[in-house]
RNA sequence: GGUCGGAUGGCCGAGUGGCUAGGCAGAGGUCUGCAAAACCUCGUACAGCGGUUCGAAUCCGCUUUCGACCUCCA
């Protein structure tokens, strides 16, 4: 538990400013992400928000919350332009059955984020496990008015909400005076809807559609936008504090989800709104159709003509925190190549605190240390503020070094504790990263340590051939010696 | 066309009305048998043009330009 004389606050995107972050019910937070469609290979744009949320979901924790975090798996809904369910369409190329493909897509997903190590939600309720709940949801929508029933399916009638709530558009800056102003011109093309942004909330299944559920209505499946609206409600109330997503999502998704809630509940769900920004490749947003794309595999393996090599998921996932939750993260082969180096030496920082001596009285540097650990914290409380609160790991870190270093520099005990409580708290608990440079396993720490000896018998004697001899073959393997005042390190490279 | 958000030093990337993050790369130095590592020092950047202000990269306007969304998208 960590207190701070700060507060939270997160950015929300309704009001577009900051806020303080007050939750409903004291030490508990209710939070819902929608999570991915399960009818491909996980995207690593999705890998980037879920590894954000991942963080605020720690970080919450970390200040002591209770956190019901629930993020959903959608495995039905979606609709395609041809009128096709996603889930079948991909069932039909695959050969397989629908839920065959959820099952696959979700086990892949479930193995990239914990690569990535990405905490499991409290809850991930899945779409097609929730129909009642969102036949319930079409039927209070129903009721209260706003939306109609054309030939067997179900449509949210934006129009007279727009005009019955002046809600619509909150989220994403659309006008309803627009909106209005549309119909006029827009009575031509007109399918089953009476407007073009009315939306389906329950669709009639045709002869082929695979995924089929009984209703009043007809014989079909619930539109793409209903199963959040229907299991947030399900699972943290009518109201709950944030609820969050890839700003990709904003419109419609997150609009037409207040909008049904509204329109079913009266009120809007969730108190904070948070988006993520979108992960580009190279400047321009990851995307399968024109080939700017790379799958979290192939950057682990350095199997895309995007990277010179591959990065460890450690290393991807510290390279996505130094940027912004809020801001695009820019994905490209330098940029990886420096955050891997600078992840490196932060590992190797915490490795070297072990080795600091610690002095009973007060040390030289124990203030600029307790400053620096504070300000990180302050920098997490300002809306998640990952990158600068790792500006102050980074001034640690050459702290760090100069103690280890230079004698006439000193650290108090106390402070030493505390240094080392920050970065096990901040790096490994907060952002979740771990070291996976591969070391220390089994026998390879003792065969070091005898070649290091000899090695270091060699260089006694001055016989530079043998220990040359030694640290080049060993830099032949990818291992660096690294000679320090008093003792040999080495490393394994990538 | 509409909505929203950007343009920061070689690259990445925070931030803020005056105190001018951080990482990577680069230069010099310390250390070292040499090298690496580590440490120290250095670089004064905020698209352009106006305006507000004692003072703006930070606020306002315009221009240029980039991106996201408006159709499935994290």
């Amino acid at each position: 538990m960590f207190s701070s004389n700060s507060k939270l606050f997160l950015y929300n995107s309704l009001s577009r400013q900051k806020e303080e972050f007050i939750p409903l019910n004291e030490g508990k937070v209710g939070m819902y992400v929608c999570g991915p469609t399960v009818y491909s290979d996980v995207h690593l744009g999705n890998c980037r928000t879920f590894i954000s949320f991942d963080v605020i979901y720690r970080y919450l924790t970390f200040l002591g919350y209770k956190v019901r975090y629930v993020r959903n798996i959608t495995d039905v809904g979606h609709m395609l332009d041809d009128g096709e369910d996603r889930m079948s369409k991909g069932a039909r190329i695959d050969q397989l059955e629908p839920m065959e493909v959820a099952q696959k897509y979700s086990n892949g997903f479930h193995d990239v984020m914990r690569v990535f190590n990405v905490l499991s939600p409290s809850i991930e309720p899945r779409a097609t496990g929730h129909i009642p709940e969102q036949i319930e949801m079409v039927e209070q929508i129903l009721e209260n008015g706003l939306a109609y029933e054309r030939n067997g399916s179900v449509y949210f009638d934006t129009l007279k909400f727009a005009e019955k709530t002046n809600q619509y558009g909150v989220l994403s800056g659309r006008i309803i005076d627009d909106l209005i102003a549309e119909s006029r011109d827009n009575l031509k093309n007109q399918s089953e809807k009476n407007h073009p942004s009315d939306f389906a909330i329950w669709m009639k299944a045709s002869d082929e559609h695979l995924m089929r559920w009984n209703s009043p209505w007809s014989v079909g499946f619930p539109g793409w936008h209903l199963e959040c609206s229907a299991m947030s409600t399900k699972y943290l109330g009518e109201k709950f504090d944030i609820h969050g997503g890839g700003n990709d999502l904003k419109f419609p998704h997150h609009e037409n989800e207040i909008a049904q809630n509204v329109g079913a509940c009266g009120h809007q769900p969730a108190t904070y709104w948070l988006h993520t920004n979108m992960l580009l490749m190279n400047g321009k947003k990851m995307s399968k159709s024109d080939g700017n794309t790379i799958s979290p595999k192939e950057l682990f393996e350095g199997d895309s003509v995007h990277v010179t090599k591959g990065y460890s998921p450690m290393t991807v996932r510290f390279f996505m925190l130094q940027s912004h939750y809020r801001s695009p993260n820019d994905l490209t082969d330098d940029g990886l190549q420096a955050g891997e180096k600078a992840f490196r030496r932060i590992l190797e920082a915490i490795k070297s605190l072990n080795k600091i001596q610690g002095s009973s009285e007060q040390g030289s540097m124990d203030d600029k240390i307790d400053n620096l650990i504070s300000l990180a914290w302050e920098d997490m409380n300002d809306d998640f503020n990952v990158p600068k609160a790792l500006s102050r790991v980074f001034e640690l870190v050459t702290i760090i070094n100069t103690l280890k270093e230079n004698k006439s520099e000193t650290i108090s005990v106390l402070s030493l504790d505390r240094c080392k409580k920050f970065f096990n708290d901040f790096i490994f608990n907060v952002l979740g990263l771990a070291d996976d440079t591969v070391e220390g396993h089994g026998p390879m720490d003792g065969l070091m340590d005898i070649i290091l000896k000899i090695r270091k018998q060699a260089r006694e004697q001055k016989d530079w051939n043998t220990s040359d001899l030694i640290r080049n073959g060993l830099n032949d393997l990818g291992i660096t010696v690294k000679d320090g005042k008093e003792n040999t390190e080495w490393i394994i490279n990538n």
